[in-house]
RNA sequence: CGGGGAGUAGCGCAGUCUGGUAGCGUACCUGCUUUGGGAGCAGGGGGUCGCGAGUUCGAAUCUCGCCUUCCCGACCA
């Protein structure tokens, strides 16, 4: 992509009413900008890292399994009232009503809506388990919307719903998604640790949240610090072998962890951890719950088992924040320069600098380099904006992407091109095919 | 919802106390000179001063009401 073909928007300022990093950062660097309280629309920048987060979460749900489907935003209230969360659910619903005076609801949350689909075609045992997901928006009417999209009242969530024909079968679809989340957030390259939860509202009596490490973060955490370096890919696990499942996940949960609300000082575990003990803050970036029947019961969810009876199934459901995602990976990446993406959800993997736009050989050059990365495979966005240096140099860093490729006139008598990591800060000169090269390794 | 801020050009702000032609920086447009980490000079465009009432000869400024937004707290992917 081109530089002077993109829409970027990008500030030398803060806009006021950021406050955290993230916020200032996606709006500076042109990701989003907000609509009204809580509500955003995402520009072109932030919308490829958006898309990015969410193919990588899908891809992680495949593996393991589940289909994906997609469901409305609007719902009717009656299924609401069929579940009993339609008076629970309190002020965060927004209620909407149509020209037909019809009670109708912008979904918060799917269980109803997943569950009268299951209700509706399956029967037997024969059919179960079945493992569902889609990736939609949602709206929740915060009491107090804040830190830009980490906390919107509109957000972008996967959510997944699982139904089995007993609790072992259901625990092991559990450990399935436990899995793959520790994969998911290890390949968007953060550390997320999944804690003991509070079932909240949802019910049931099987959960974990999965925290972001970082100093922004809403709630206040407490963690063993052997998870800081803790490996999550779950390499060699089986997921059809429910025994090995079950024991890696439980091994995996061996060392402490544990969010402000569940954190008990005077546990053993605590007390025996000393200085091992991290006491930090951390961001929810997925939640998962086992609630077995607490929907499929009322509202009549059952299957006809091998003995000819009929049983609610058991329920899960298991959500992945992924707009408060592209807030969090930029709170646990950034510096005073700006953004530092990771290389799985980077807008583009190159910034391609044009230190002097309008000179016939920067320009060959860049043309050049621009076709050959292209060709390559490889997303390179080119700065063939006709601005100074500075702004060009000061606007990449801000966006973050991995790599740089500097090409100037100095360089250029010497066939050398600068090639700059974004993290690491190293810029090293070498000529354009050993950059290319790298690149594409 | 309780407490505390803020609404003046795209963004950052001054002006409000003490009423009298709406300003600065930046961004934007034009020209010239520049060009390796947010250039310089000159010229230029852009404002219902959040909205509505009121007071006054006259309101960004004073009074009343409303709206929006941000921060802290209780709740949450």
């Amino acid at each position: 992509m081109r530089l002077s073909q993109f829409f970027l928007p990008t500030l030398k300022e803060t806009p006021s009413e950021a406050q955290i990093a993230s916020h200032r950062l996606m709006l500076r660097a042109g990701m989003v900008r907000q609509l009204t309280a809580g509500i955003y629309s995402w520009l072109p920048l932030g919308h490829r890292v958006l898309k990015k987060i969410e193919q990588i979460v899908r891809e992680e749900q495949d593996k393991i399994g589940f289909n994906e489907l997609l469901m409305p935003t609007i719902q009717p209230a009656e299924l609401w009232q069929e579940s009993g969360r339609y008076d629970d659910y309190g002020l965060e619903m927004l209620r909407i009503t149509d020209r037909h005076d019809r009670k109708m609801l912008f979904g918060p949350t799917n269980e109803e809506a997943i569950t009268d689909i299951f209700r509706k075609d399956v029967r037997s045992y024969k059919q179960l388990p079945q493992l569902l997901y889609h990736i939609q928006w949602k709206f929740r009417d915060e009491i107090r919307p804040r830190f830009g999209v980490m906390r919107g009242r509109e957000f972008y969530m996967k959510d997944a719903y699982s139904f089995d024909i007993d609790y072992e079968s259901a625990r092991h679809t559990y450990n399935k998604i436990f899995l793959a989340y520790c994969r998911t957030f290890t390949r968007l390259g953060v550390k997320a640790i999944p804690m003991v939860a509070d079932t909240g509202p949802i019910g049931g009596d099987l959960s974990h949240e999965f925290i972001i490490l970082a100093d922004t973060g809403e709630s206040e955490v407490f963690c063993d610090k052997k998870w800081l370096d803790k490996d999550l890919t779950g390499k060699g696990v089986d997921l059809n072998d429910r025994t090995g499942l079950e024991n890696w996940v439980q091994g995996t949960l061996e060392d402490y962890a544990a969010t402000e609300e569940m954190h008990d000082a005077s546990n053993e575990a605590v007390t025996a951890l000393g200085d091992d003990l991290v006491t930090t803050r951390g961001i929810e970036v997925g939640h998962i719950f086992h609630f077995g029947t607490k929907y499929s019961e009322p509202m009549g969810a059952t299957v006809l088992g091998p003995d000819g009876t009929e049983v609610p199934v058991q329920m899960g459901s298991y959500g992945i924040g992924v707009s408060r995602l592209v807030g969090a990976l930029i709170e646990a990446s950034h510096d005073e320069n700006g953004i530092i993406w990771p290389e799985s959800v980077a807008p583009y993997k190159v910034g391609l600098i044009n230190l002097r736009t309008g000179d016939d050989e920067c320009d060959a050059a860049c043309e050049d380099a621009y076709a050959k990365l292209t060709n390559a495979g490889i997303e390179v966005l080119y700065d063939d904006r006709d601005i100074r240096a500075g702004g060009k140099f000061a606007d990449m860093d801000l966006i973050g992407l991995p790599w740089q490729i500097v090409i100037g006139p100095k360089g250029l008598k010497n066939g050398v091109v600068e090639l700059k990591n974004r993290k690491s800060g190293e810029k090293t000169e070498v000529t354009f095919e050993a950059a290319l090269n790298q690149l594409s390794a």
